[in-house]
RNA sequence: UCCUCCUUAGCUCAGUUGGUUAGAGCACCUGACUGUUAAUCAGGGGGUCGUUGGUUCAAGUCCAACAGGGGGAGCCA
């Protein structure tokens, strides 16, 4: 008999139907009730079992085990679920030695020991829940782009560039490590590599979106970014995977309306697909907060969250706005800041999370950054001030988790491009196909970078980004 | 990479001022019971106290280094 899922059985609540289900069992109670989970849902259907079922098969029902069953649906006699499923005949498809097992329904295994068990944590409620609510952003993440009118373009994961300066990378090479071809000079000869040149693991998709875009309009990436940083934080990770819109004949606000509308869309579908596991995940986050003292805890639960920030505007405010704000603050006057403000700074967490979770109380997109601390691409600003000069840069900072999307308006000024390029010691020869765009049918265009892992911290309000991603990558752990 | 805290049974954690044989709950095993909901009840087994070195008559406990992890910071998405 076709196998039905579990999801299936317990949304259409109808009874009297014979079927098949397979999954693997979460508990058995009174050598009668099997929780049975296939992952299709969060919720487990309840399967009861004859009490007259040979004995061995039953020893064989254990947390973890592999069954199919054959029943008939029926209406629940207890009280935990509307149906259930009168078991007619049980298979074990594979067993499980409940005591090498580490998951037991009854343990309360921490975040951080799943983590140790990563090919396993999936079979977990909360880790169900978080993979769920994943998969369901990125399919989110296409079809809002999709029903745009983008084009979805993949960007090379090898690359030859590290031009745009985002951070240190993963060098890809086939030569021998210890003893590689050298020059003269003692230097290694990347002339002899698989490439013929020195490559790397990609930092960012965005130079080659933007050419895309000069074709296509309105292009996206999605796909895996490398970063080889020491970071050792809750919010990154040496393998993540990012989203990088870029859009012909945008500017700055269209910029800032595309990203906000994005995010939102995520939120909402969520919010529409994903109930279930975000109600569970909220109770999660609640029951973890009751830990916390009091003035740590959030002042909204998670679906609160997500809902306040689908209903208002995201704040928009400058740079120069910002540092105002945070120069008339309490936390300022009071000495409160452990990095001082001024005009011109680099704002610190502390800064960003004051905006965002003491004075605005929401998302906040700051725009028109300092030109010194952008990067080479964005586009500059007119009739600045001397020693004012700005960028269209924009960062949008989302509660909790700091900066969600880093964009910008790009320069698409050939003379000030190079010159900027220049400036910041970008070598103009090598990147000769990225200036090509501006030599050839230039347009104003704009776009951004949004952090998938981040998306998902924010919506399922995993504290650790080390949690919405299957198999984390970060230093020195590279394990599965 | 820096600051800080942590590492004791399969898991979550106690362990007093350095002092006899290392504790609990859950899990696991054995048995009982059977409309349970993290089932319940009775009994049982389970430990190189992260690793290495040091101080001491004596170290889970004090010191150092290393490894791993948490929280914070930097860098960023």
């Amino acid at each position: 008999m076709a196998r039905t899922k579990i999801k299936d059985i317990l949304l259409r609540e109808e009874t009297g139907y014979e079927t098949t289900v397979k999954g693997w069992v979460r508990s058995f109670r009174n050598n009668q009730f099997i929780a049975l989970n296939d992952g299709s849902c969060m919720n487990n259907l309840q399967v009861v079992i004859d009490l007259n079922t040979d004995s061995t098969l039953v020893r064989m029902i254990t947390p973890g085990a592999a069954v199919a069953i054959t029943g008939t649906v029926l209406p629940s006699q207890g009280k935990g679920q509307k149906v259930e499923l009168k078991a007619s005949e049980v298979t074990l498809l594979g067993a499980c030695n409940p005591e090498e097992y580490p998951l037991q329904l009854k343990n309360r295994p921490s975040l951080e020991y799943l983590r140790e068990i990563a090919h396993l944590r999936f079979r977990t409620n909360t880790f169900g829940a978080v993979f769920r609510v994943r998969h369901s952003l990125a399919f989110a993440i296409h079809k809002f782009f999709n029903d745009r009118g983008f084009v979805y373009l993949h960007t090379p994961i090898v690359t030859a560039s590290d031009a745009e300066g985002a951070g240190e990378t993963f060098r890809v090479t086939t030569l021998p490590f210890d003893h590689p071809p050298r020059l003269e000079d003692g230097s290694v000869n990347f002339e002899e590599d698989f490439f013929g040149r020195s490559t790397n693991l990609t930092v960012s998709g965005q130079l080659e979106a933007e050419l895309g875009a000069m074709a296509f309009s309105e292009v996206y990436t999605f796909g895996p970014t490398f970063r080889a940083e020491n970071s050792n934080t809750a919010r990154h990770l040496a393998e993540f995977w990012m989203i990088e819109p870029e859009v012909a004949f945008n500017d700055l606000k269209d910029n800032m309306d595309l990203a906000e509308a994005f995010i939102k869309y995520l939120i909402g579908y969520s919010l529409e697909h994903n109930r279930e596991d975000l109600e569970f995940l909220a109770q999660r986050l609640l029951e973890e907060e009751k830990q916390k003292p009091q003035q740590e805890r959030s002042e909204m639960g998670l679906i609160e969250k997500l809902e306040f920030v689908l209903n208002h505007q995201f704040e928009r405010i400058t740079y120069t706005e910002a540092i105002e704000i945070l120069l008339q603050s309490p936390a300022y006057k009071k000495k409160k800041f452990q990095y001082d403000v001024k005009w011109g700074i680099d704002m610190q967490s502390e800064h960003e999370r004051y905006l965002v979770e003491k004075h605005f109380k929401k998302p906040v997109i700051v725009t028109n950054y300092p030109a010194a601390i952008k990067a080479f691409y964005m586009r500059q600003d007119d009739d600045c001030a001397p020693g004012r000069e700005t960028v269209a840069a924009m960062d949008i900072l989302a509660p909790g988790i700091g900066e969600i999307v880093g964009g910008s308006q790009r320069e698409e000024r050939l003379e000030r491009l190079e010159q900027r390029m220049k400036d910041m010691h970008i070598p103009v020869e090598e990147m000769y196909w990225y200036l090509d765009t501006r030599r050839f049918g230039t347009v104003p265009h704009a776009g951004f970078g949004l952090g998938f892992e981040r998306i998902v911290q924010f919506v399922t309000g995993m504290t650790n980004i080390r949690d919405v991603i299957p198999f984390p990558r970060t230093p020195k752990n590279a394990a599965f």
